[in-house]
DNA sequence: AAGATATTTCTAGAATAATGGAAATATTAT
DNA sequence: ATAATATTTCCATTATTCTAGAAATATCTT
């Protein structure tokens, strides 16, 4: 994917746009490549399981967030590829006009 | 400013998470430093006044937006530099880890 | 002052999202 | 097979957001 419709763009930021699920993304962003079981995310956000589990679910549905099973542990993975797309998406056309 | 707070940055990503007001966010990005009457945008968009004051006056909350006012007629403009704080907070630690 | 224009505020109904406990599923260990 | 662990799915409740008509406000024109 090279370009993100603004139907995706939207998505994406709405989901962004929840504190709880902001600081689980910028968490997995932090942890890097080798990405985080979903225990250890709640260990750094303390809510309970299933309202987690929900954020997750939502971030993995519009593609920011990746999830590998290993055992019984799911590891999750910023996808940094869509955010670059969604940061190109917003600054899109911002200086069709003068200095920006 | 300098800095986002994750409050305020997930404000924002949440206003700009719906494809109307992504889209007139957009319409006022391109306009560029004239900005855009409410009933210009309202021509582009199609949608009822209340429901694009109500959009607006989202946009106005977080800071994206900003209206002035020339006689009858309510211009306004992005605010170029939140979205560049935006950006900045979501790129921030992005490298973190390895490669980015 | 009255009328026209631009836009907002009010209001209410419909739709969507958030939250978290309890039950279900998947995997590993004994 | 049973138990233990990790996580999700189901469900219901509460809260928030969306939408748009109608009324209100602000400004300009005559």
């Amino acid at each position: 994917m090279t370009r993100l419709t603004l139907e995706q763009a939207s998505e994406q930021l709405a989901e962004l746009g929840h504190p709880t699920r902001l600081s689980l993304y910028r968490i997995l962003v932090k942890a890097g490549n080798r990405g985080m079981p979903v225990a250890d995310i709640q260990q750094q956000l303390d809510v309970p399981g299933s309202t987690l589990s929900h954020h997750i679910s939502r971030l993995l549905k519009v593609g920011l967030v990746v999830q590998v099973r290993e055992g019984r542990v799911l590891r999750c993975h910023a996808q940094y590829e869509r955010l670059n797309l969604l940061i190109q998406f917003l600054m899109e056309e911002c200086c069709a006009d003068e200095r920006c």
